[in-house]
DNA sequence: ACAACATACAACCTATCGGTTGTACATTTA
DNA sequence: TAAATGTACAACCGATAGGTTGTATGTTGT
């Protein structure tokens, strides 16, 4: 992948491994939320939410839109989908695993034990 | 979401958060490998591999297995998986959100512009 | 037995993270 | 216009992350 790929991966997955931030994502992604309503919902300063509000929307994962003297910060859905694809393809790189070890062992029976997946 | 689930979240995101682990992940997704191997590929210090191997193992990423002196790694797949359904999780949260919109909007004419998917 | 190899882990260092308080600034409302 | 509100950001602090070197321990191979 490349490097600017790999920074982009490193800005999501980080934002992510915060309790706090998917918490905020998930209220986010289920509608506009301004700045000081959602530090309403934590025991922690208004600076501390603004600054995890501020890694949300550095990786893409929320965008902020000015109303008055407020700030709505939006969940993007596209961004989470972005993830997943990052995953589907380590998924990926996996299943070649399992071809490469099926082709090895050669063809066998099928497996009937798990036909209705 | 319970407290364990999100400790488990965290473990997953920040172990996916640095490119080096993502690299090793998906060196060991396509197929065992040994800790010293692994080391080869990095420009860093056997024991910096060594803590990502056990950072990835701890998130339940990929598991070791002792054969002689050597310790082999390989992904877990399902570890994957599970990252990618908390992903689907919060898409779901999006979709109430577009759900509540429309009843807002009320019914209008079906979108005959994308219904080939 | 002994040398080489593969691993594990402690101790240490610097940078970054997640939190704090304080201050500054723009917008709204009385 | 003045006060209240919403936001932004700098400076600081303790904890953690990601790297290093050094040492100890188990496993091969000669």
């Amino acid at each position: 992948m490349s490097d600017v790929g790999e920074d982009r991966a490193d800005a999501l997955f980080h934002a992510l491994a915060d309790r706090t931030r998917r918490d905020i994502l998930r209220r986010v992604l289920a509608g506009e939320h301004s700045v000081t309503t959602l530090a309403t919902k934590y025991d922690m300063s208004f600076a501390a939410v603004q600054k995890h509000v501020t890694v949300l929307q550095r990786a893409g994962l929320l965008t902020k839109r000015r109303s008055g003297r407020e700030q709505l910060a939006t969940g993007d859905v596209e961004a989470i989908r972005s993830v997943a694809s990052m995953l589907t393809e380590y998924e990926t790189v996996w299943r070649g695993r399992v071809a490469r070890i099926d082709q090895l062992l050669g063809p066998r029976q099928p497996d009937t034990t798990s036909e209705g997946d």
